[in-house]
DNA sequence: TCCTGATTAGTCAATATTGATCAATCAGGA
DNA sequence: TCCTGATTGATCAATATTGACTAATCAGGA
């Protein structure tokens, strides 16, 4: 649903054939979604059919015709829709990394630490990473603070698991 | 391949059946995945095609008769495999929800913040039930307090994030 | 006893997602 | 000019995921 929101809003902007959609998502909004190419383009066919979108074959010198896509009347409500009832909602994340550390038990406790000693240093790479993002106009820049403010609470997080980790004695463990 | 990780770590305690399964993951770790009766299903089915589980069929009084499936010596290597892989492996989540904030310009200003102060609710909602979870035995308690500090938070950044938006003036906005 | 709704257990058709691939064009060095 | 690798643009077969459904059994009230 998201993803129908993200496609109707950058075509709200300006129309765009597939590829200058895809190539500005994996660009500038790959913090938000893992929207892929062949999915975009199926959710483009699925959208011009319900009529939000439509689209006009168009072709730049030899190079093939694409489909330069634009928002629809009917697709502008819909957008105001989904964002109206995207904003309203939360929807707790799932750290699905963590199955992993529900059932560490499996290793040795020694194991256990240098491998997550390694996710931690990982982590570190990309909070230094983001630190160095420069600033984006308008309302990306809130959503690039909030990834950056997650991230350096992860860090915080890891850390203090490291310490509770190594404080523990793991039931099943074998040190 | 967390999925993989999560199935073969249940029946690694003991053997079980598939709805049982299914009704641990939903009652105790619907926190980390989101993981469906029928995915489950196709898991375990092409587990033990690869020959990571087993399953002798059961029956109980007259009932009809179930699966139960347990780990193989395949799937305990298997196993050991994947959550080292997945203890060292950090990566970063994807907020989809923000999708909505980047594109709040299609709303009025004053119609952002009373959408988003009713998903700050929400949240907040949310974390108190959260401050209310009895202790877990064992590493669960760990995800559990990932999980609470993250929303926790969640919840600094819902109130910084009213306040900035109050104070800036939204391009494409009508107020 | 009979009926109703809840629980247990699982399946399947439909939908969503993606890795791999294709095909044309272009840039620039040999 | 010819060749090679990069870029543009998109498709397709295969895989993954899920909403909706089936079907049996059980609990307990009328």
């Amino acid at each position: 649903m998201e993803r129908e929101l993200l496609l109707l809003g950058l075509l709200r902007q300006t129309g765009m054939h597939g590829y200058k959609i895809i190539e500005f998502i994996e660009r500038d909004l790959s913090m938000c979604t893992d929207l892929k190419k062949p999915t975009a383009y199926f959710l483009l066919d699925k959208m011009a059919q319900n009529g939000w979108i439509s689209w006009v074959e168009e072709r730049e010198g030899n190079r093939p015709p694409r489909r330069i896509y634009r928002i629809t009347p009917e697709g502008e409500v819909e957008f105001q829709k989904l964002l109206r009832e995207s904003l309203v909602h939360y929807e707790p994340i799932k750290f699905s990394d963590d199955i992993a550390l529900a059932f560490a038990d499996g290793l040795p406790k020694t194991e256990i630490l240098e491998l997550l000693q390694q996710r931690r240093n990982a982590l570190q790479s990309i909070v230094e990473a983001t630190r160095l993002t420069p600033a984006h106009p308008g309302l990306v820049q809130l959503v690039i603070d909030h990834q950056r403010i997650h991230l350096e609470s992860e860090l915080v997080w890891m850390d203090e698991l490291l310490e509770r980790i190594s404080s523990i004695s793991i039931k099943g463990g074998t040190d």
